[in-house]
DNA sequence: GCTAAACGCGAATAAGTAGTCGCTTACAAG
DNA sequence: CTTGTAAGCGACTACTTATTCGCGTTTAGC
């Protein structure tokens, strides 16, 4: 029933025309799955939009949802590449400014692209996990890993490396997306203090004496 | 060009045959909903489910909009009532347990309902807002507010409570979606400890003199 | 300039969709 | 039983959709 997700080329372009082509076809799509969401985005609409024939666009993907993912693989490769660029960039720096640069950089290359996220973070349950961005957070979150395993015992004993990683993942994924599209009234450096304070107290040594901290077992 | 979202009968059912006939298609959509997703609830297959024609579906909801929206607005219905009883049952509580034993029925109640979940999660959006889940989640985010301000004094002395709150709502909700529908290998005690700790860790006073936080600005 | 393949077109197809309407059936009051 | 109205039916409409296919056009190599 599903049909797979395959989203390889029909036909290989040869000639320089056809390249174009499939560069216009995939920018076209982006424009209208940005302006008009998923279900908006019609082949015809998309044909139009890329000024070709609709018979065209089966030339070179074998159907729809194969536009689609590549569009979306294209803006995993920008994130990729942008936030690669700024990981090495903060290299020597100590991990409060890395992960704050890190992050700075994650939002706004959320903020650019907006309208395109939101088609992601709503459709792509029904496009199945895509691969591209499955790998960008993987990479992200072994980063983290890494300076966990590393740095254990600055941190509470406790701390389970595996479930931190995972809400922590969460949490600074979701919030950073849910603060671009929903728009809160809150500035953005406010968010990124927030966010950095909640995995700071999360992950830090434990409670100072005063507050009752854990709250298991009150006696 | 968008469809006001009335979920207002079209006519009033006045026998009981038709009062039937209404629970019939709200419990056939529910169904068909959790297994087909929105896309995959056509009107025609809603109205098989329940065992009827199609035309009867219009006697009483103006469009498919209508009744997904009734069928969301009855399970955001049965999330107040539940959480509402879990608030009241632990009134006298300390406010640890309080909002454990609360985190725990809503995750609860989240696993047992995960099918729709899933579209409303997915789906929602392009309904636009809807009423009755805002209610609720205002409803928790105030409970919560009233405590931090009642306790201010208890937490950091910088902390914004709106900020604050905003943050904590957007992490709380997620993370208990993103584990009921992803289902990662993390027992379900372990993520609610995990997420009561994120919160203390959070709101608590400030860091010990050890840890270097950039994000102090102890004035 | 010729030819064969690559390219591109757009009308046509087949499958679905939400929503309607004239009709029949069931009910309840007199 | 008769009659007015509520309830229910299902074929039908008007439309949109993704995808195909035969045919004309452009290109590259000779």
């Amino acid at each position: 029933m599903d049909r797979p997700p395959a989203r390889s080329l029909r036909r290989v372009p040869q000639q320089d025309r056809s390249r174009r082509m499939v560069e216009r076809i995939l920018d076209a799509a982006t424009r209208v799955l940005s302006e008009h969401g998923y279900d908006g985005a019609s082949t015809n609409r998309i044909a139009a939009a890329a000024g070709i024939s609709n018979g065209s666009l089966y030339q070179y993907f074998p159907h729809k949802d194969a536009i689609v993912a590549t569009v979306l693989d294209r803006f995993a490769d920008h994130l990729a590449d942008q936030l690669g660029a700024q990981i090495e960039a903060s290299l020597g720096a100590p991990w409060q400014e890395a992960g704050r640069a890190l992050l700075e950089a994650q939002i706004g290359l959320f903020e650019e692209h907006a309208d395109l996220l939101r088609i992601i973070v709503e459709q792509v349950p029904r496009l199945g996990p895509l691969d591209k961005l499955n790998a960008l957070q993987r990479r992200l979150t072994d980063l983290v890993r890494v300076y966990l395993l590393l740095n254990r015992r600055a941190f509470r004993d406790d701390l389970d490396v595996d479930a931190a990683l995972w809400i922590l993942a969460e949490t600074v994924g979701t919030v950073s997306i849910r603060y671009v599209l929903d728009r809160p009234p809150i500035p953005r450096e406010k968010i990124i203090d927030e966010l950095a304070a909640l995995v700071v107290g999360y992950i830090r040594a434990q409670e100072p004496p005063g507050s009752t901290g854990r709250m298991n077992v009150r006696s």
